[in-house]
DNA sequence: TGTACATCAGTGAACGCGCGTTCACTGATGTAC
DNA sequence: TGTACATCAGTGAACGCGCGTTCACTGATGTAC
């Protein structure tokens, strides 16, 4: 048994189960029973159990972040300086995100996985996860800032959250919530259908009109 | 030492701890030696380890739920029979959640342990709240079908899960967001702070144009 | 008023179990001379 | 071409540890007669 095959193993079984369960609950013999593989061969290939979580993060983000980045470029190099709308920026980055994990059929996964990292509350995946992809998320709310150029800083990146807490949040609950839409509207929803209904939320989301002034502040400005 | 004491002491030892570290990963031994309290009265008090993970939740969710009917029945005797507006709506819940866990000081807390809940994928938790409060979240939704009486059903069920990804994701990584908006925008927020501004999102997400109709739909529209 | 019994919060120690990790080892393949 | 050695994927068994739960027990308080 090559090594390619062992170690590919055991990171398909191992973001399946994690996605389904969660870190903690998903254990090491749990992966390699699943995947028929020798439990000591996690730790041979990885080094210890958080390696192999982030190492199953990696094969997600690495070609994520190298596409994005291409579309960037492509973005930049066609509107040639001019802004580019916040709507074509939200469109390629949804594509993106379609693309990537579209081989292995597991987009569904892949949002799992980045909920769980977000509620991780311990946190060595979220700063693993900013350490290496940061760059790519600055790289975007960058443009967005060129694109929304009457949005107070502050306002901006607390608007980029709430948005992504939306995607994160709906896509990574999306088996629960596919059950409840389907038996009370008897409709079947797939991710391509959300991210149609997420996006004119998403866009109204970013240009809603700015929030009253702080109470405390009112005195002063009024 | 009293019942009422060592129970409580135990409820308030396990909110803090679950919320900061996740539920597999706080161990009936850090609660009880935290809360110094005995092992053993855990499972004498409560039964088990998921037992009292359901109580920590009651002990928000049982008032929550008696003020927030109490809240809705005041809107309707107030409205009288006509439509209540989704900002009032809006306005009702955010102030009821932020009434309730006032007095602990603990809204973070709260809101991290709904985060927690959602992103567990085991769901045991997640049945017992759908089972337990499930109902006054129909009821909500049936004011909020009468405030947006334009938008389809499956729509409007789309939607409030996306807002309410938005509101428990922000509140619930609350304190990792806060430390980067301190660090780039020297600005600190409150949690009154960030519903201020989550508000005009919020009406506009859900005031948002309908989507396009999916494209395999389209020949048959056009 | 006094005695016997029941109830119940709380305790200390132990139970068996599954966990991540380690270690000595095998066997196949490649490399040097 | 043959031999000695190095490398490396993979293995089987065991390690110690912390886990949730259980159990026999204590001691205080309440209740019945």
């Amino acid at each position: 048994m090559a090594q390619a095959d062992t170690v590919t193993r055991i990171l398909d079984t191992a973001e399946v189960l994690f996605a389904e369960r969660g870190f903690a609950e998903t254990s090491l013999r749990n992966i390699t029973s699943k995947a028929k593989v020798n439990l000591a061969a996690v730790n041979y290939h990885f080094g210890s159990k958080k390696a192999l979580i982030q190492a199953v993060f990696a094969r997600y983000l690495d070609p994520f972040t190298e596409r994005f980045h291409a579309a960037l470029d492509e973005l930049e190099a066609q509107y040639a300086g001019r802004v580019i709308p916040l709507e074509v920026l939200l469109e390629t980055m949804a594509k993106t995100v379609l693309d990537v994990p579209a081989e292995r059929n597991s987009l569904k996964v892949f949002m799992r996985l980045l909920g769980l990292a977000y509620s991780q509350a311990q946190g060595h995946l979220r700063r693993y996860i900013q350490e290496h992809y940061g760059s790519v998320f600055s790289r975007f709310s960058d443009l967005v800032r060129q694109a929304t150029p009457d949005l107070p800083e502050a306002e901006r990146f607390w608007r980029l959250h709430f948005v992504l807490g939306t995607v994160i949040f709906t896509l990574s609950g999306l088996d629960a919530l596919r059950d409840i839409a389907e038996k009370d509207y008897g409709e079947h929803v797939s991710v391509r259908d959300l991210i149609r209904r997420l996006r004119p939320v998403v866009v109204s989301a970013m240009n809603a009109p700015l929030p009253d002034a702080p109470s405390d502040s009112l005195p002063a400005a009024v």
